[in-house]
DNA sequence: AAAAAAC
C-alpha cells in the first residue's frame, strides 16, 4: 500500500515545499513517525541510518510552528534542535531551509568555530527554528544573546550520543533552559539500552517508533572485514584505493593524530586524500567534505566527528581503518554510504588486537561480518568466556556507566535487575516530572 | 580510551 505524505496530515504549502525538494514518498520512519508529532506527542525515534530521520522531524515541526499563533518573543525561539557536530548542525538546518522557502519562518544555526558576532546579532531578532551544538548555545545563553524559555520543542538528533557522557552535562543545563511543557523528540540509529533509560526521563508519555531493531545496519551496505596486522593496513588500503579510482571513500581513523598520518601516506602515494578531524579549523573542516562533495579528493580520513549523521551522497565505501572502541559508532560509520536507496560496501581492517572489538560489533549488529582475507585469530579463553556467556558489552569496570547519580532519579535504590524489561517500576503510568527543572 | 563540544 502507497502512503504519501499528504496522508500524513501535512499542509498544502508544505506538500509543495517536500515535492521541490525532490521527495516523493515518505519513509517508514516518516510515516510512522509524523502522525505522532503533528498529534502533540513526544518521541523516541529509531531506524537505520540514511532513511531520513531529519525530515522525519523536520516536516512536522514546521507544520506545527505554521499552524501555532504564537509568535516567537524577542531573542526567543520556538524550537530547539540540538546535534553532536558543527557539520551536522549546519546540515540539519540547511534541509530544514529547503523545506522553508514558502513559508515566514526563520531557522539559525549556532556552532562553534565560527565568530559569535553574527549569532548574537541573528538571535536579537528571535527566530522560529534554532539548531545547535551545546557548546556555542551555553556560550550565546552565558551572554544573555538567547531566551530558551520560549522554545516548546525539543529535538535531539543523535540523541544516544548528546545523552553520552561527553554531552549530558550541557545538556542538562539546556533541557533545564527550555519550557517545561515542551514536546521532546528523540532520534539516532542506536541507542544502548542504558542510554534508552536516561532518555526516559526526558520524555513524557512518549511514543516510541522502530522501524527496525536499534544498531542494525542499513540494508543495501555491503560488508566484510579483512585480518590483517596493524603495520600492513596502510599498504592494503593504498591497493584498495588504487584499485577504484573513481569512487568515493571515507576513512575511519581512531585518533586524530592517526587520521592525520594516514591521510599524509596517502597523498605522499599519489591518492588525493583530504582529513577532517577536531584538530582542524572550522574553515579546513568545511573546505575537507567540499572537496569530497565536489569531487576535489576522492577520499577523506576522518575521526569520528564524521561518523554521525553526515550526508554525502556518493560516498560508495567507509574503510574502518581501526575499529572503533565503541559498538555504535561502526554502525554510524558504515552508515555514511547507502544513504537515500544506494548501495555502499563498508570494509573493516581488524588487526588481532582488535578482535573483541570487532566481535562486539558483531554482537550488535546481530550478523557475523564476512571475511574477506586472513586468517581469523584464535579467540582467547577470556573471549571465549564472554562470548559464551553473552550479556555485558565494553569493559567490565564499566568505563561508559553514567557517573554520579545523573540515571538514579529513575531507578530504585539498589537497582536490582536492570534486564527486566518493563515489569519493574510503573513509571510508565504515572508520569513523574521529565528531567527539566534544572 | 577517544572524540566531540566554547573562548
Amino acid at each position: 500500500m502507497l502512503t504519501d505524505f499528504k496522508s500524513l496530515g501535512l499542509s498544502d504549502d508544505l506538500l509543495k515545499a517536500i515535492a521541490d525538494n525532490g521527495y516523493s514518498a515518505p519513509t517508514p520512519i516518516q510515516q510512522k513517525s509524523i502522525p505522532l508529532i503533528l498529534d502533540g506527542r513526544d518521541l523516541m525515534g529509531l531506524a537505520q541510518t540514511g532513511t531520513g530521520k531529519t525530515a522525519a522531524f523536520g516536516l512536522p515541526l514546521i507544520e506545527t510552528l505554521l499552524a501555532d499563533p504564537k509568535k516567537p518573543q524577542p531573542k526567543g525561539t520556538h524550537a530547539l534542535i540540538l546535534a553532536p557536530t558543527r557539520e551536522l548542525v549546519n546540515q540539519i538546518a540547511k534541509n530544514l531551509i529547503g523545506f522553508l522557502k514558502t513559508t515566514p519562518l526563520r531557522v539559525t544555526s549556532v556552532v562553534g568555530g565560527v565568530s559569535i558576532n553574527g549569532q548574537i546579532k541573528r538571535l536579537s531578532k528571535g527566530t522560529d527554528i534554532l539548531v545547535a551544538t551545546p557548546g556555542r548555545l551555553l556560550d550565546l545563553v552565558d551572554r544573555r544573546a538567547v531566551d530558551l524559555g520560549t522554545a516548546s520543542y525539543l529535538v535531539l538528533d543523535e540523541a544516544d550520543q548528546m545523552l553520552d557522557l561527553g554531552f549530558i552535562h550541557a545538556l542538562r543545563r539546556i533541557a533545564g533552559l527550555v519550557a517545561d511543557d515542551r514536546q521532546t523528540l528523540l532520534f539516532s540509529a542506536t541507542m544502548p539500552k542504558q542510554i534508552n533509560e536516561l532518555a526516559q526521563s526526558y520524555l513524557r508519555n512518549p511514543a516510541r517508533v522502530e522501524v527496525s531493531p536499534a544498531g542494525k545496519t542499513a540494508d543495501k551496505i555491503s560488508q566484510s572485514v579483512h585480518f590483517l596486522d596493524q603495520k600492513a593496513k596502510t599498504d592494503f588500503l593504498l591497493t584498495q584505493l588504487k584499485n577504484q579510482p573513481d569512487d568515493m571513500s571515507l576513512v575511519f581513523c581512531r585518533t586524530k593524530h592517526g587520521a592525520e598520518r594516514l591521510m599524509r601516506k596517502l597523498a605522499q602515494s599519489g591518492i588525493a586524500a583530504g582529513s577532517i578531524h577536531g584538530n582542524k579549523s572550522q574553515n579546513q573542516r568545511d573546505r575537507a567534505i567540499k572537496g569530497l562533495r565536489e569531487g576535489d579528493i576522492n577520499v577523506l580520513v576522518a575521526t569520528d566527528v564524521a561518523a554521525r549523521g553526515i550526508d554525502i551522497p556518493g560516498v560508495s565505501h567507509v574503510y574502518n581503518f581501526e575499529l572503533p572502541e565503541v559498538a555504535e559508532a561502526y554502525v554510524h560509520r558504515i552508515g555514511r554510504t547507502a544513504r537515500a536507496g544506494a548501495e555502499g560496501e563498508a570494509v573493516a581492517l581488524c588487526a588481532p588486537e582488535e578482535i573483541a572489538l570487532l566481535r562486539q560489533i558483531e554482537k550488535l549488529i546481530g550478523i557475523d561480518i564476512p571475511v574477506a582475507s586472513g586468517d581469523v585469530p584464535p579467540m582467547s579463553a577470556a573471549e571465549g568466556r564472554a562470548k559464551r556467556k553473552g550479556g555485558q558489552r565494553g569493559k567490565p569496570q564499566g568505563a561508559r556507566k553514567p557517573s554520579g547519580g545523573m540515571r538514579s532519579h529513575g531507578s530504585t535504590a539498589g537497582g536490582a535487575n536492570d534486564n527486566s524489561k518493563q515489569a519493574r517500576r510503573p513509571r510508565r503510568r504515572k508520569p513523574q516530572g521529565r528531567q527539566s527543572a534544572a
